[in-house]
DNA sequence: CTATAGCCGACTTATTAAGTAGGAAATAGG
DNA sequence: CCTATTTCCTACTTAATAAGTCGGCTATAG
C-alpha cells in the first residue's frame, strides 16, 4: 500500500475544501493548516483544477473551492487525478507456474478500488466511513 | 499497489521452487522459466536464504529448495523478506480535519497483509486460493 | 582437477518522487 | 488607474529508490 506524498497532500488538501465553509480558500491557508509546501501544493491544486475536480478564483479573496459537493467526491476521483492510470501496471501474464500471482494481485487491486470509491470526503470531514 | 521488481521475482522465484519435484533447483533453471535477471536472481535468492526461507547446496547437482513445505509458506513471509518492515510508514499524524484519512490507510494495509498472510504457495501452484 | 553452481559486497545506471524557481496574468478595493 | 493579493504555468533541480551489473571467491560431485 504504497501512498505517495504527492497523493497524500492533494488528499489532505480536498478534505480542508470539504471542511471549510462556503467560500474560496487560498491555498496558503491549506498549506498552513496541513503543512504542505507551499509551491507544491500550486502544483498540485492546478492539477485537480484541471481534471475539474475544483474550482478558482483569482486576485484578493480568490481561493479554492470544490467543483461539487462534498458527498459527490470519493478518495478514488483524486487518487486517480494525481497518479494518473493511463496503463493498467503490466501485473498480467505471468510465465507458466506463477500464473496464478496475477489473480491476487487483481483480487487486491479490487478491494482497494471498491473501498477507495465508496468513501467520500463529506465522510471523512465527519468521521463517517463503513469497515 | 505498488509490487516492486524485486518482490515480483522473489515470488515467482519461490513458487518455481514450490512447483518443483523434491530436490535442488538451480538458479539459472528459475531464471530462465521466469525471465528473470540471472544475476539479480542470485542476489534475491541470497537474501531469501539468508532469511532461512529457502535452503542451498552449492556445486554441480546443487540448487535451492524450500526450507519448509510450500503449505506452510505465505506471500507476505517472501513480501516481508524483501521488502522489508523496518519503519510503520508513516501514514499516523495526520493535521486536523484530514486525521480520518489514517483510519483508511489503516483499513487497507490491515486487509491487504490479511489477504497476503492467509495465501500459501502450496495454493498458488494448485491455483486453489479462496476469494 | 575441473566444471558446475552458489556466495558476496560493491558498484553503476535508470526512473521516479519531491520540491523549487521565476515570473505572467487576473481581480478586488481604494 | 494602482497596488496588493492570489492563482496560473513551464521548466528545472535535487534526492531517493529501484533495477540491474560486475568481478571474483568458495564449495563439491564426478
Amino acid at each position: 500500500m504504497r501512498i505517495s506524498a504527492r497523493t497524500q497532500y492533494a488528499l489532505r488538501a480536498v478534505t480542508e475544501l470539504a471542511a471549510a465553509p462556503p467560500g474560496p480558500v487560498p491555498a496558503e491557508k491549506i498549506a498552513t493548516a496541513q503543512s504542505i509546501p507551499r509551491r507544491f501544493l500550486d502544483n498540485i491544486l492546478l492539477q485537480l483544477r484541471r481534471a475539474g475536480l475544483i474550482h478558482s478564483q483569482r486576485g484578493p479573496e480568490g481561493g479554492y473551492w470544490l467543483a461539487r459537493p462534498a458527498g459527490e467526491i470519493t478518495l478514488a476521483d483524486v487518487i486517480t487525478i494525481v497518479e494518473g492510470h493511463p496503463e493498467q501496471a503490466e501485473h498480467g501474464g505471468y510465465p507458466g507456474v506463477a500464473q496464478p500471482l496475477a489473480e491476487v494481485w487483481s483480487m487486491l487491486r479490487e478491494h482497494e478500488e471498491t473501498l477507495l470509491t465508496e468513501i467520500t470526503f463529506a465522510q471523512i470531514v465527519s468521521s463517517r466511513f463503513s469497515a
